[in-house]
DNA sequence: ATATCGTACAACCAAATGGTTGTAGATAAG
DNA sequence: CTTATCTACAACCATTTGGTTGTACGATAT
């Protein structure tokens, strides 16, 4: 099988895991409330019509793809967004990017060397 | 339920079948080739172990989601990338992005605020 | 001391995923 | 015409996913 490797850092399951966590409109939310601000879990399940073991599966799968992080603080567990995670996931996407970029790049090329050809 | 809206002219199963699609290895290197360049699904199909038929799922796959599009040429499927759909999701990764790098700056600012207090 | 709160975890279930093989229909090549 | 190629699609299978309920346990409040 062949299959580049998109980064040097980010093993392909990385990259799975970071996708497939954001794979998912509820998560996505809580990626957006942690990133903005401290929630507790139980906080966080309080404000979706799911139980809150599926809350807690949910912030399972955030923290194996290293998107958050959680804390004990008393009887509590804080969740917070992991900035290392989060920053690892926006380089993949600029990798990602590029390469769509690149491609757009080389359309744009093509196109300019057909226009000098139309040129006096 | 809560959940956030992030784009107005993306739906969350939009998203949701965006990031699912770009959550596999495999797929992933099919859309760094065919943004490249042109393949058939076969010539895909021939770069992996896997059979024809798991090719042409994958395809599937990222054509549902808009990453990708088939164009019938004679007897075969030519697949190409869908700048569309792949500008769409570099969108709605622009958009995450800046949500994550807002609450990033607030800290910076809190921070900013706190070495202000130290001042002469 | 006891009840309540927040969490963890197991067991279970339905549906989706990622893969297989097999069959059938167009299209191209001999 | 016959054969080989490319594709589509169905049926099946194992595993994962997203959800549930129930139980247990440490921390907190009364």
């Amino acid at each position: 099988m062949v299959v580049d490797k998109l980064s040097k850092h980010l093993s392909n399951a990385e990259i799975d895991r970071i996708f497939q966590a954001l794979a998912d409109a509820t998560r996505r939310d809580i990626v957006a409330r942690v990133t903005a601000g401290e929630y507790s879990v139980s906080g966080l399940a309080a404000l979706y019509t799911m139980s809150f073991a599926a809350v807690q599966k949910h912030v399972a799968v955030l923290e194996r793809a290293s998107l958050v992080t959680k804390e004990k603080r008393g009887r509590e567990q804080i969740v917070r967004g992991n900035h290392e995670g989060l920053q690892k996931a926006r380089h993949l996407l600029d990798q990602l990017e590029t390469i769509w970029r690149q491609r757009a790049d080389r359309i744009a090329d093509i196109l300019a060397e057909d226009d000098e050809k139309d040129l006096p």
